[in-house]
DNA sequence: AATGCTAGCAACCGCCATGCA
DNA sequence: ATGCATGGCGGTTGCTAGCAT
């Protein structure tokens, strides 16, 4: 198919709108409708292409576009939705009354694609990660952990209900290490707790975190709660609904023999929940 | 005050899907 | 079935304002 010639090789204007031109295309749109975007610059008396004013419209100057900062309820829809839909900006959009594609790809890029990746466990949390660095993992075929509202139920995911486990107050961490350099943090609420916000939620990982053999072992069924910290897994794993009210964590890899993975339980309170060696 | 840097955003580009003759 | 026109979408670019030095 032969390429229509480009605006400015058919002497059409590019670049930002004046409000003169924008002025002539509402007006036009209001007293005809658009019909044939290729058609319509020429009836309205528009040096544009016609796709350059059917983005004008559809992304400015639509009647309908709600304009402003967005609201945090609107970006949390969006980082969901994205979990959900990936880099489909209009799907997004027709889930967002009065946004179109454009201006959500926008805040995307230059807000929230951040905003993840800057996410950290919240201060009295960090306090108690720790990295084991000098401990040294055994090796395992499988580890799974488990855990529905509360961390106990991580340990009685790998070794069964442990009735010395201490109970779990209001919030934990949980740290999953690898390599003995990398870590994940995470905090929860107790079951039924709702977040006040996601802040208080997003995992911290570091990058080195995702080893390779992590990466290409991990069950994708198996880890939806690791997935928010790399920007690079986004729609590789689905992103936890932080909003659920019901706190369910699942969090598990699958491991080659000859990976070398451990992992501790920190709880808020800084007591250490031993792990017994597996 | 001048310059450089960066973030934000509007607009463009190129590809793909769809509908129609 | 084919070719073409058109609309739609996602990625990218480039301008501009604001901030830092």
């Amino acid at each position: 198919m032969v390429r229509a010639p480009c605006c400015e090789k058919m002497g059409l204007k590019k670049g930002p709108w004046t409000p003169e031109e924008d002025q002539i295309l509402v007006s036009y749109i209001q007293a005809n409708g658009h019909g044939n975007w290729r058609a319509l610059p020429k009836l309205a008396g528009l040096l544009r292409c016609g796709k350059s004013c059917r983005l004008r419209w559809t992304n400015y100057l639509r009647p309908d576009i709600k304009r402003g900062n967005f609201t945090r309820e609107e970006e949390d829809s969006i980082i969901q939705l994205h979990e959900m839909l990936g880099n489909r900006w209009s799907a997004i959009a027709a889930r967002l009354p009065g946004r179109t594609d454009n201006e959500i790809k926008n805040v995307w890029h230059t807000h929230l694609k951040k905003r993840l990746k800057n996410y950290q466990a919240p201060e009295n949390s960090k306090r108690h990660c720790k990295k084991n660095i000098d401990s040294k993992a055994p090796s395992t075929s499988q580890i799974t952990l488990k855990s529905s509202h509360n961390f106990s139920n991580i340990k009685e995911g790998i070794n069964g209900p442990d009735p010395n486990s201490p109970q779990l107050s209001s919030s934990e961490v949980s740290t999953v290490t690898a390599d003995s350099e990398s870590v994940m943090t995470m905090g929860v609420t107790n079951g039924g707790d709702q977040m006040d916000s996601y802040e208080n939620f997003i995992p911290e990982i570091d990058e080195s975190f995702w080893t390779d053999d992590l990466l290409s072992t991990a069950d994708n069924s198996n880890f939806d709660m690791a997935i928010s910290g790399g920007e690079e897994l986004q729609g590789q794993f689905p992103f936890y609904d932080m909003k659920q009210e019901s706190v369910e964590l699942d969090v598990g890899a699958k491991l080659e023999d000859d990976m070398d993975f451990w992992y501790n339980v920190f709880i808020k309170s800084g007591d250490l929940l031993e792990l017994p060696e597996f």
